[in-house]
DNA sequence: ATCGATATCGGGAACGATAACGGGAACGTT
DNA sequence: AACGTTCCCGTTATCGTTCCCGATATCGAT
């Protein structure tokens, strides 16, 4: 079969059809009153000129354009990227189009033009999928108010009557604490991941309330913030010593900081698990042929992006058929516990 | 400002302001046959209603729609994604769109579905940001002949008549092998990526030319396949041990898997870089917090994405004013050594 | 007073498709 | 024979813009 960049267009197909345009849509939408024989010559001759209707007419005259706007941020890093192949999957599945746009940084004030380039080219809804990050969230909520297309949002606080797809990350953090217990660690420390960051204030309060719960301490000097890079991991750890010599385990917010806690252990000839175990978050592809293996908190990113695609699809076709419109709503995914050798003191 | 989703059109303002929409139109492209004070007037109305033109009729009518496609695959991987992230800064700057496919693996035979919906769309022009594997290069380049929107194929071999942005990946090899070669190792093992990957057959053709061009032998003893991830690597540094036991050190076709060769030395106690020359490829962000920090080529995959936007709308608006058609070209990125502890026999 | 040039604006068609409606042919029903 | 159905297909209007052309007004020059 042939492509013509789609050069052919309806009237063409009618005139060698000798039938109508209104005809050849009837062919191509597969509604019913045609012929059969009519049906088949055009269909006929579609292939041969490689027709292939305008998505662009189409959108103007009816009013969707089966196309979803994307907001992302941070392509550079895995975690987003895992996300957008999750979006790209499900939205292919669906038979949507995305429109891409990805902000300069995580808490770039760029929302409005990114709003009317979107709009203008009649998305049918919205994935924010940009993490919760200083005010962020808000500069899209003011605009987005009255909107009559749906918006979802990724990875940030679930709200009433938006829809939210966020990871549970104080269970995470939670999950990574009640493991360092059972492994006899009791003075576990923690390298946080920026605190302008949702994400990073969730999995810094589940380390802080864990440990109030099992009746120990949670002091200041028991964990530092550190920006989610590998040398910010270093830093982090070498002030954490200073501040905590009698820290025997630590939790860190990302499997990136984690490996430079582990660098760090490895010079100061630290053994890991017996002198200090670690825990990550994340579980990237590397973190099990870290030396040793590091236990984690895994999220499913890509999954994320699937369901945050579901969701979107489903308040914009509840639009369609009036009867039953669905409410937005908030949509919390479980993270699990990765258990490797990093973590284990009784039997590693 | 208020946005309305763009559901203010261009005949409401016109009647607002009590003027046609054809003056309306002069205003919104600032064209000169409009009184300042009807311009005036228009343009406060246009801001009252909040009112955006429709990117969706205007590429109708003018016969380009601003948009790229761009199609790509394994966005779950860094390098992917970087050069994702390098498109969509670039196409934001020009005032492009993107429209995003993701294929479901490398050598994916989807190529024909994607490019209608693309086209369908009236993109104009593509970004082919797949990496040639196996037979995937020749299903779109069967397509694409005769095609009157451009087309700028990434990270494949470069050919004539086509645009092309590739690193230079054999390059990249003699780099690596010349660095080792200086530091003193003679029995140069290599560990490729899965050879069916135009970028891991240059590597690899990098490393045996190189070592013939030394005047050393390249048997197939000397070398493994891997397929990118760090448990081929394993596989691969174990069974290439076996077979080499004299291999003073190992040239890694990616980071991810001499991640793997580190920690199997780590394990085996072997010291590196004394017993073990290693230098990886890619220059991930955890290589220099490995231990020790991996010698790599590091490669601009950012850069890539915005020379393709670069290139793909020198050709796309060639087309426009047709004087002097620009001519699809190859072009070439040079990668660079950075050289860490892994690879420093010398004064490591 | 007439003419031509310039500035300013609007009408109609077009881009490529679909929705709503209407009309003719063939058929059966009364 | 007159009527209503059903099947099939075309006409017209529309989506939101822009382009081509023409219309009017103004003003100085003849």
């Amino acid at each position: 079969m042939q492509l013509k960049s789609g050069r052919a267009t309806i009237k063409e197909v009618a005139s060698a059809a000798g039938v109508s345009t209104q005809t050849v849509s009837r062919v191509i939408n597969d509604r019913p009153d045609v012929s059969p024989e009519t049906r088949k010559r055009v269909q006929k001759i579609i292939e041969q000129l490689g027709y292939q209707p305008s998505a662009l007419a189409r959108s103007l005259i009816r009013q969707r354009s089966y196309t979803l706007g994307v907001v992302t941020a941070g392509l550079k890093y895995i975690g987003p990227s895992r996300t957008l192949s999750g979006i790209t999957g499900a939205a292919e599945e669906k038979g949507y189009s995305l429109l891409l746009k990805e902000l300069p940084h995580f808490d770039a004030n760029t929302v409005v033009p990114i709003f009317q380039t979107l709009f203008s080219r009649h998305v049918d809804g919205v994935i924010w999928a940009v993490p919760e990050v200083g005010e962020n969230r808000n500069w899209v909520h003011d605009l987005s108010v009255d909107l009559d297309i749906p918006i979802v949002y990724l990875a940030m606080k679930p709200l009433e009557k938006i829809s939210v797809v966020s990871i549970n990350n104080y269970l995470g953090g939670q999950l990574a604490m009640t493991h360092l217990f059972e492994q006899g660690y009791r003075h576990i420390g923690h390298i946080s991941g920026p605190l302008d960051w949702w994400e990073a204030r969730e999995r810094m309060t589940a380390w802080k309330d864990s440990l109030v719960d099992a009746g120990l301490e949670a002091k200041d000097e028991h964990w530092v913030e550190g920006n989610w890079s590998p040398s910010s991991g270093s830093q982090a750890i070498e002030r954490l010593f200073n501040q905590y010599p009698e820290m025997d385990a630590i939790f860190v917010a990302n499997d990136q900081m984690a490996l430079s806690v582990m660098q760090y252990a490895c010079r100061k000839r630290l053994h890991i698990p017996r002198d200090l175990g670690v825990v990550g978050f994340d579980d990237i592809p590397e973190s099990a042929f870290f030396w040793p293996p590091l236990t984690t908190v895994h999220q499913d990113q890509y999954n994320i992006g699937e369901v945050a695609v579901e969701e979107t699809i489903k308040l914009i076709e509840s639009g369609w058929h009036e009867h039953e419109p669905v409410q937005p709503k908030s949509i919390m995914l479980s993270p699990t516990l990765v258990v490797r050798q990093s973590s284990l003191k009784k039997k590693g």
